[in-house]
DNA sequence: ATCATATATGTGCAAGCTGCATATATATGA
DNA sequence: TCATATATATGCAGCTTGCACATATATGAT
């Protein structure tokens, strides 16, 4: 059964998934990092307000974003052990990765008019088949 | 290398890709076909002004959705020989489909929400940081 | 008659994303 | 000493999707 499908079924209405938008963690993370250097386990925390209430991301795919980021040259990373508790792997953002955040941003504009596109065509539509 | 930062190196601005959005393509299918029932090769040029212009989906994957959605019972679908050419397969929206599709508005209007709330929050941050 | 083309539907495969389960390690406090 | 919270990471499997390819029919040109 498709995902889609399978959340009709099971959610509760309002709950809309933010990871309806592809790889849609990206472009947090990296505005969380503009703000603040961190790492992955206290990112997860600062994921909340951008949607991710009700549908937590998953730690594994945090961590392995991270990673990938950091693969591309859009953040960069080091240990921190004077923290108490486990090390930490603290992440920072760089030049090419602010970049990439605002290239991000237009991006997600232009899906905002698609969205919008779509829902005014279908408001449009079914107020004539009243 | 991730879709994301292909797409960054390769794309020109202003051409999101409406497959974003997950499985948009789906409450595109369903909206054309509750206004007219309709086959797989016309319903790809119906898609265009839904933002498909720039990122023409493939065909495979419309037939394949339409197959799925048969499966659960959204559309149902019927030959027409009589139209000249290859046997056409029509297909025609369900009530139940009806009803999935004002499920997708619920959860496309919520999508919404998620993004302007990204969006304003990086626009706030980088106020703050000029 | 034959052949290219437009129309039309479909399958196989591989890459990418993500949740779930699991593994590992350290500091803290009971 | 032992449970717990903190912290990072890997393996796997399922889902979605683009690309390549296969198949078939009607139409019109040669």
């Amino acid at each position: 059964m498709p995902s889609a499908r399978r959340r009709w079924r099971g959610g509760r209405s309002g709950d809309a998934c933010p990871r309806r938008i592809h790889r849609f963690l990206e472009p947090c993370l990296l505005l969380l990092l503009h703000r603040n250097e961190a790492h992955g386990y206290e990112l997860l925390d600062g994921l909340e307000p951008f949607g991710f209430e009700q549908n937590p991301v998953d730690l594994s795919t945090v961590y392995r974003m991270l990673r990938g980021l950091e693969e591309q040259g859009f953040v960069t990373s080091y240990w921190d052990t004077e923290s108490g508790g486990p090390a930490r792997r603290l992440y920072r953002i760089t030049e090419e990765g602010d970049r990439y955040l605002a290239w991000w941003v237009d991006d997600l504009r232009e899906t905002d008019r698609v969205l919008h596109r779509f829902l005014e065509t279908y408001t449009t539509h079914m107020a004539g088949h009243r």
